[in-house]
DNA sequence: TAGCAATCGGAATGCCCTATCCATTTCCCG
DNA sequence: CGGGAAATGGATAGGGCATTCCGATTGCTA
């Protein structure tokens, strides 16, 4: 989203001709709209219908789907990562921190590809996983922070906003446009459930390499995955 | 899973020759297994491989995949409404709540293919939405008996079962294998933001016609769905 | 045990998807 | 302007899926 502008491989390659600059905007545009509308199973093909330019126009500016989901939100994976920053300023630890989770929540909520890119990892897409790890770290510190000033139960993890992003995109998956707001009331339940005092002990958390591994489950059309995935 | 033992359409139909019986008998063991391992959208060839029947066979049994589905997961649903029941067994109202979340959402967790199945809806099966009717009504009472005995926070509504059956499909869903008891913590969270007294109002609950619309979303391979469905 | 209807299984159909090919069109520099 | 490189888009390959067709097989009865 900075102004600049700068394709993912922007080293020096030669600048496009106009007509592919162009073309190249319009897929990005189109890929957001369809994405968001439809999930990231959306199809290439209706993504080029949207953008009224042909199939084969898009693979030549992203030669798998994969290139094309990163282009489409990395600036959406900015947003995400900002989030944190914007509540790491907040001076009210816990506010700043519950303030998060309904902001990232939201995100989820407003954009069913987000959703499945925040639950899914691409190890080949390099940008997104770093802004994703960057945003993990905050989120560490926005923890740390929200704990000292005694409002966050102390056996929070980080790895429960894991959990509560895959719930949440549970619910908004399900939900889809009949209940439209219902994501809320989850994710209020959950802020609840982290308030201090605990109301009682928990289950360990996952370990944190299983998670990671969880996510690498059901990566869209992975030509390596026998991916036995489930649940259209 | 009556000893008896009937076929949806027991309806005086001559009884099967008994080879047909027996691979009837082979491909709903087969199914269960599959779909209890891959989610509903394991695919009939992975079935009928599995119970070593050519795929021709399962659809001569079984006009059509949801067909399938309904008689695999009878037994389960029955399992399900039972869990209800016991429920409302048990002499403390709150711990007959909560074992009552715990062992459906077990269930969900244990079979990938239930779990679909309890976020979703086949209006075709009526045997399995009458199950479910059935199982929701109880909950009702459930629910009604934990506000009661005053440990259930008040504005808790039976949809917020829904939701939560929800977020765990989510959860079960991203971890599957990785972290296969990452939605016990995720359920321990949860229950305790039910715990009376509640920590603070929550948004409204979702209509309930809109859930119900949510769950036809998705449906798998429903002829008359232009479903643009997402997140595999 | 012969014969026929019931049953089988795998090939075939039709649809959707990602990704590639290639004849045609468009841009841009001289 | 003209010509070649860059870029295009529709057709096509190749794979997965649910479902159907049909010739071959099997259980059962007489």
């Amino acid at each position: 989203m900075t102004p600049g502008a700068q394709h993912p491989d922007d080293t020096a390659a030669q600048p496009l001709r106009s007509d592919a600059e162009r073309n190249r905007g319009r897929i990005i545009a189109a890929a957001r709209k369809v994405f968001a509308r439809d999930g990231l199973n959306a199809s290439m093909a209706s993504v080029a219908r949207e953008a009224v330019v042909g199939i084969a126009t898009i693979f030549r500016h992203f030669p798998a789907k994969e290139d094309l989901v990163a282009a489409v939100f990395a600036d959406r994976m900015d947003a995400y990562a900002d989030a944190v920053a914007v509540a790491l300023d907040d001076p009210d630890p816990w506010h700043g921190f519950v303030g998060y989770i309904e902001a990232a929540c939201a995100m989820q909520a407003a954009d069913y590809g987000f959703a499945d890119v925040l639950t899914t990892t691409f190890p080949t897409a390099k940008a997104l996983e770093t802004r994703r790890n960057e945003a993990y770290e905050g989120m560490v510190r926005l923890i740390g922070r929200a704990k000292e000033s005694g409002r966050l139960r102390e056996d929070f993890d980080p790895s429960d906003l894991v959990l509560l992003h895959m719930a949440n995109a549970g619910v908004v998956n399900a939900t889809g446009e009949a209940a439209p707001d219902a994501w809320r009331r989850v994710v209020a339940l959950f802020v609840q459930s982290f308030e201090a005092p605990a109301r009682g002990p928990l289950p360990a958390s996952p370990e944190h390499e299983a998670l990671y591994k969880a996510m690498l489950r059901a990566a869209p059309t992975s030509p390596a995955a026998p991916a036995p995935d489930r649940t259209s």
